[in-house]
DNA sequence: AGAAACCCTGGAAACGGTTCCAATCGGGGG
DNA sequence: CCCCCGATTGGAACCGTTTCCAGGGTTTCT
């Protein structure tokens, strides 16, 4: 293996002399370091990475939690922190959290600044004793669509879940409707997601506003999955005095609403109003009116907040809120007769 | 920051001993080891991972290249990747390969074993002159659904999409269809992809075999994406004599024939039959018939020989063609009259 | 009782970079 | 002509682990 010994050797300088020309010092003159370059070439050299990682006391290693992968809506913010990352010298580690265990583990024993450089935390919102850890954690950590009152300190950016799940039922309200049910999440489910819950209270505020009733058999939730959401549906669209429109906590809910509609004979939108979350790459096949966010930019603006700490690390913590927009599209309408 | 120093200190132990402790070396004594494993825990001691790389000479990192993330049918093999890495010591890096110059760069400048510890890629077949690199790589690489003739000293995973491309057609053939398009992939692309070209290897072979003519106003290749296909299918369904059936090269592009069809009033599968690839999540939501690939697995096991040869480096090679499966949904039926 | 075998242990030398610090060189000013 | 300064350069220490090797103690066998 060729070390940066044997560069210098070959070239005739000192091993610092090598160093500087990788790091593109200025304090080397231009005639060795063509010769320290030439000579690279020539040996094919290659830094060894571990050693640089040492010698530097940095990892230059990013770790992201992400729940569920490869679900769409995680995933797409995912994509958007490889995008920004892959101009940095920073390598991106994936890891994956599809157990409550796990989602424990990770929270208790936070990596240090001996593994990682930063923490990227995806749609998982920390409990108050784990805020805790977060806020003492010896590296920067973002929180992207996760957030806690105790963490102030921190970077996040988040999104208005209660506000989103509002505007969805307003607007199904101003189109005429009176009996809209919603479609969510478990709100104690092991891993403490939060934003069904939120999408639920806005929704409830836009019924309240509205003074219209929130009826319990209106409401159910389950896990979060297509079928599960298609199960859920089925006895309320089989009540007698069923709901009109339907807001689901998220878009692949709302195709499960959608399939539960189709296997009842109810035409979507004429005896059927659904209306989305997300606006994953379904929703646009499929037609589904839905609350956008912006997932791709939600990734890669907290990779952009992460590497701004990574720099200057005392700067003081931003909250950004990411803004959601109504697309419509086919699935929503005036009730039909 | 705590080192094994510390800790060695404390437990009145030597370096060494502090070491084979945290690699559960068997040459430790119960009582010392006890010890160690209490200071370790009262001083919250955590190894400095890029001195370990170092010390071991290994990176414990494994590389994976992936074009187009998160495309869906790339993302759910890489989410089996991760599934199995995640129980490894090894962390993975994710290189996303979305411009036909960052292809390039990653066959020309491979990673050596001074930066990670194994390569995984996905779906990039190497060119000829690349493939030279791929061999004489010092690292181990795992190919998963891309191959090439001179890397049978590669472990690979792949499928045989000429024959699921004629099973494709086939199905159409047998259900009655005698005007079958084919729509797909640039076969000239930029980043090399030849799935597409392989599955109408196979659509033709199907023809060919129940002695139907190949026409070529039933061929259009274009950019991978559904609006572009949804722009192929248009014209292709507007002729006077249009095919009654559609072999799509993926699910995502056969989404796009069903919006064309759905544009030009053809229903599906009463007036046109659209059969698409991989079997992704919205190939389930929309009722797409379609040639399954086992995405995720494909992922697993490739990272599962990846393993097996770190272990041990001079296992022969194994080459694994993964099975497809015909999946029939509600977008294929007899030809209308 | 002495030697051999075994188990456990600690010191020190790697691993391959970065960087502080001292040294050398050449040139300009006094 | 000497001194000082800035521009380059090289040596050596250091980063925190792992592991080879030697050594000490105990047991077992003869």
């Amino acid at each position: 293996m060729t070390t940066i010994r044997d560069v210098a050797e070959h070239a005739g300088v000192g091993l610092a002399t090598v160093s500087r020309v990788l790091n593109q010092s200025p304090l080397v003159s231009e005639g060795t370091r063509q010769r320290v370059l030439d000579v690279i070439r020539d040996l094919n050299y290659t830094p060894h990475a571990a050693a640089r990682r040492l010698s530097l006391g940095k990892t230059l290693i990013i770790k992201v939690f992400v729940p569920f992968f490869p679900r769409p809506s995680v995933t797409e913010r995912l994509a958007g922190a490889v995008s920004l990352l892959s101009q940095s010298e920073y390598d991106l580690v994936i890891h994956n959290i599809d157990t409550p265990e796990r989602r424990a583990t990770c929270f208790e024993h936070l990596p240090t600044s001996k593994e990682v450089d930063g923490v990227l935390i995806i749609s998982l919102s920390p409990l108050d004793h784990e805020a805790e850890n977060l806020v003492h954690a010896d590296i920067p950590i973002v929180l992207i669509d996760a957030d806690h009152p105790a963490l102030a300190r921190l970077h996040r950016v988040t999104t208005d879940d209660v506000e989103g799940g509002r505007r969805a039922a307003e607007y199904l309200i101003q189109l005429g409707h009176r009996r809209i049910g919603f479609i969510g999440d478990t709100i104690n489910n092991p891993f403490h997601f939060v934003s069904s819950r939120d999408r639920f209270l806005g929704y409830q505020q836009a019924l309240a506003a509205a003074r219209l009733p929130v009826r319990s058999e209106y409401y159910a939730e389950g896990e979060h999955g297509r079928r599960e959401a298609r199960d859920l549906a089925r006895p309320m669209l089989s009540l007698a005095e069923r709901p009109t429109a339907i807001v689901a906590a998220s878009d692949t809910q709302a195709v499960g609403v959608l399939e539960a509609a189709r296997e009842l004979g109810l035409r979507v939108p004429e005896n059927l109003s659904v209306i989305g979350y997300d606006d994953i790459e379904v929703a646009d096949m499929m037609g589904l009116t839905t609350m956008r966010q912006m997932l791709y930019e939600f990734g890669q603006r907290g990779v952009e907040l992460l590497l701004e700490t990574l720099d200057s690390p005392d700067r003081p913590p931003v909250h950004e809120i990411m803004p959601t927009e109504l697309v419509v599209r086919h699935t929503t309408a005036p009730p039909g007769i």
